[in-house]
DNA sequence: GACATATTGGCAGGTTCTGCCAATTTTTCG
DNA sequence: CGAAAAATTGGCAGAACCTGCCAATATGTC
């Protein structure tokens, strides 16, 4: 990956629709090229895809919530089972496995307080060998970046 | 918004770069209502832009860290003082202002755990009333969706 | 049930995509 | 340094796609 395949990754975080014809513009290259590393960097899984950016509120989904979990055991059979659970569970948005005090971190999104304690009451807590689950919402929004920093 | 919308919204979200045929398809409509719809959705903010997935790792960016903030006082000045600096860094993709102990949730990317004590020391502490800073690394990633709750 | 409004589908000219090949640039190695 | 090999680039052209316009259909209202 060179520093035009850097360009095009940057080009197409902005704006994932761009055309081929831009695109190649943008990073000073003819199409065929620009169409030929685009593909590569598909392929090859760097570009895992591509997605419209949807405003939460304006879709109907104006709460966003972290949840950190602690899970009681750390078995195979337990860990395998939350994580399967947390794959069909559709409110949540993103589970990272983390260091620290925490197992997990989610990022789930409903559309109302009460939305959120049926979620925790009826799909979390269900969940076998989860030991603790610690709320924070978020007010707001101060950053949503999709472009990687630059080098 | 209705279900036609919703129905062209998550299409977009799993496959950004559907072409409007295949999305019409998709949907059930002719090429031409369902561009129609595209655009209002993208003109009313709805659908605020379009992005490239981008593996993280393959990228070069292979750690990702959570980070809570508190702030000393939380005066207008040093609020926008924060913020303000938050927005020029661009290893911060994302900040949220947070309810709970910490005032805000920072995700970050960088390519070493040097890279990331140099971006504590040199830029978060350098703002000026930041009163705590709390990290965790993210080892792996349980679930990324890019598609909202359907209903 | 009739009118008004909103939404749809078809059409067509213009644009864009994309695979192929020759030309150019970059790299390798004696 | 220089020649051969490899990688990358640009141009071309047929095919696919976009998109504004208009008539037709569907939906909602009184």
């Amino acid at each position: 990956m060179d520093a035009k395949d850097r360009q095009i990754i940057w080009a197409l975080q902005e704006e994932g629709r761009l055309s081929n014809q831009d695109l190649s513009e943008r990073v000073s290259l003819s199409p065929s090229p620009c169409l030929r590393r685009v593909r590569l960097l598909e392929d090859s899984g760097v570009i895992r895809g591509y997605t419209a950016i949807v405003d939460e509120e304006a879709y109907g989904l104006p709460i966003t919530a972290f949840v950190r979990i602690r899970l009681e055991r750390h078995s195979k059979a337990s860990v395998s089972a939350f994580e399967q659970k947390v794959r069909t569970l559709d409110a949540i948005q993103d589970c990272y496995v983390m260091t620290g005090e925490a197992d997990y971190l989610l990022r789930v999104l409903v559309k109302s307080l009460k939305d959120y304690e049926q979620f925790v009451r009826n799909q979390l807590h269900n969940i076998e060998g989860v030991a603790a689950i610690d709320t924070s919402f978020a007010y707001g929004t101060v950053k949503r970046s999709t472009v990687f920093p630059k080098v």
